[in-house]
DNA sequence: CAGACTGTTCAAAAAAACTTGAACAATTCC
DNA sequence: GGAATTGTTCAAGTTTTTTTGAACAGTCTG
């Protein structure tokens, strides 16, 4: 019916609008996170303005459920705010565009947690290992479960470095 | 009809075993990789002794196509090896088990080829934002691809000193 | 070289993840 | 208060991803 170019298209969306959209819907892709965010956050990035959430319903073509969760998830992961000073009825939404930010978000709201489980998993482990009966085996187990715990520790001291690279 | 504990089940495997591949299994759900892979990299983990695929399809109670592509990503990734020495038809495999590796691994495969081509999209945006005829736009275009520019050099600079923290 | 064995491929099935939309709650406005 | 507006929720629908399994290619073995 129309044009058979990108998935995301509406006739909404300028061209370097639509390009920054389909940026960061690949960018949110690698970060394992739906396609919806990288479509909300990409209009807010490229938009001079606050957008309401009507606005990015109208403006992307994608349904206005979508969009609430995924304003909710940007906020909760620092990465869009509520803009202030509006005289109307509606929210607005900006971008939070330093990265120190959105790496601190991303952190920990996906990272952390798994970390931490990890961590408790490991600790379940290694009382597993301990009833083993058969030494080598035991050494064995041994052995592979400090290198998990190395692995983990050094994850876990990599994250204040990684925010301190990228948060300057 | 039997256990009806977790998914990754197979009365083949010791409570050990399961509870690595499930670590595993959590582990590359992070990456955004296959539960497969999880299941595949953490049995061999915890194996003492090199599996071929017909052990791995047995112990694991997965298909054998799911494990031949399994092997075969995994390899790409740098996370295993076949065994030497092994005085049979099959081919065996172990696991890497540097942190170093592993990792180096993954940022070849899955960062940097998303890196790069968010470098070439950059650079097609750049050309469209010049059309712009209106110069307040203009230059808020500008702007904000000057700013994604700079994250994308910060994420190439961080690889090499992730690799380097990672890689003792 | 025929049969047995190991491993790969890929279309179809299954599972997982995401999006939709309609019902609902909450708020504002007259 | 009642109508209108804004935003949320979540079951059902859709799309995407992963897994399966049967056909096949390659290799060894007697």
């Amino acid at each position: 019916m129309d044009s058979p170019t990108s998935k995301t298209q509406s006739e909404n969306l300028s061209s370097i609008q639509q390009q920054v959209v389909d940026f960061f819907v690949d960018g949110v892709r690698v970060l394992g996170l739906p396609r919806s965010l990288g479509e909300i956050y990409g209009l807010l990035f490229i938009s001079q303005e606050p957008l309401s959430l009507d606005d990015l319903v109208q403006k992307l073509g994608i349904s206005k459920g979508s969009v609430s969760q995924g304003l909710r998830t940007l906020k909760t992961l620092g990465a869009v705010r509520e803009a202030e000073n509006i005289n109307d009825r509606r929210t607005y939404y900006e971008p939070a565009t330093d990265l120190k930010r959105l790496v601190g978000g991303f952190i920990r709201e996906q990272i952390r947690p798994h970390l931490d489980s990890g961590k408790s998993k490991l600790q379940q482990l290694n009382q597993t290992a301990a009833l083993s009966s058969d030494p080598t085996e035991r050494a064995f187990f041994d052995e592979r479960l400090e290198r998990l715990e190395s692995w983990m520790k050094r994850g876990g001291q990599l994250l204040p470095i990684l925010q301190k690279i990228l948060g300057q």
